[in-house]
DNA sequence: CGCCTTTGACCCGCGC
DNA sequence: GCGCGGGTCAAAGGCG
């Protein structure tokens, strides 16, 4: 699959369909949640529930740094088609995994995952994001910097990328325009 | 009525 | 071998 990386597709699809229907094409379902020692906020675990052998995985942590923000990290890709079109330029983009963020407290409480997902190539640090198969985990990038890394820094890091920044302020930016009720700080 | 969210407990893996 | 942390499963409740 060709990667079709691109920002301005954030378009928010709000599909008819429920609730439950996340901007990336795909639907989620939370099966758990946990604090983490690293970092005190809760990290919520989501699978998807688009298909039951879908073997993709989803957490949703705030970010230490900054918890007006979200720090969604995706695991393994989906054998199924997305449920738009959008789902479709947002698989290529998350097909093997990747981390990205959510914009702040745009939404109720616990609908946040409603929100859009920044891919973390464009903040052009990290454009080597899908390899065939070595790197199915975004701890490997990780590693690529410190084994120690934490999320955290890792993404601590990007920020301080310039390309990043505009990625993210474009990204958060194009959510607010699209939500119903912004509520950013 | 069906699906999703929430919370607690349990299990597995890793490090010391 | 023990302890800690992370991740997953299962049951109950709530909402659409």
């Amino acid at each position: 699959m060709d990667a079709h990386v691109d920002t301005s597709t954030t378009t928010t699809t709000t599909t008819p369909t429920t609730q439950k229907v996340v901007k990336d094409g795909y639907q989620w379902r939370k099966y758990g949640q946990k604090v983490t020692k690293d970092n005190p906020s809760p990290r919520a675990y989501f699978r998807c529930s688009m298909a039951p052998s879908c073997p993709v995985k989803k957490k949703v942590q705030r970010w230490m740094e900054d918890k007006r923000y979200l720090v969604a990290t995706y695991d393994g890709e989906h054998n199924h088609d997305a449920d738009c079109s959008i789902g479709r330029s947002f698989a290529s983009a998350n097909s093997s995994s990747m981390a990205g963020f959510l914009s702040p407290e745009t939404s109720n409480t616990s609908r946040f995952q409603s929100n859009i997902a920044l891919d973390l190539t464009l903040s052009g640090s990290s454009q080597e994001k899908k390899r065939p198969s070595s790197s199915r985990d975004p701890m490997e990038d990780y590693d690529h910097h410190n084994k120690k890394m934490k999320i955290e820094e890792y993404v601590a890091s990007l920020t301080k990328d310039p390309n990043f920044t505009t990625a993210l302020a474009a990204a958060v930016a194009s959510s607010i325009t699209d939500l119903p009720k912004p509520t950013i700080l």
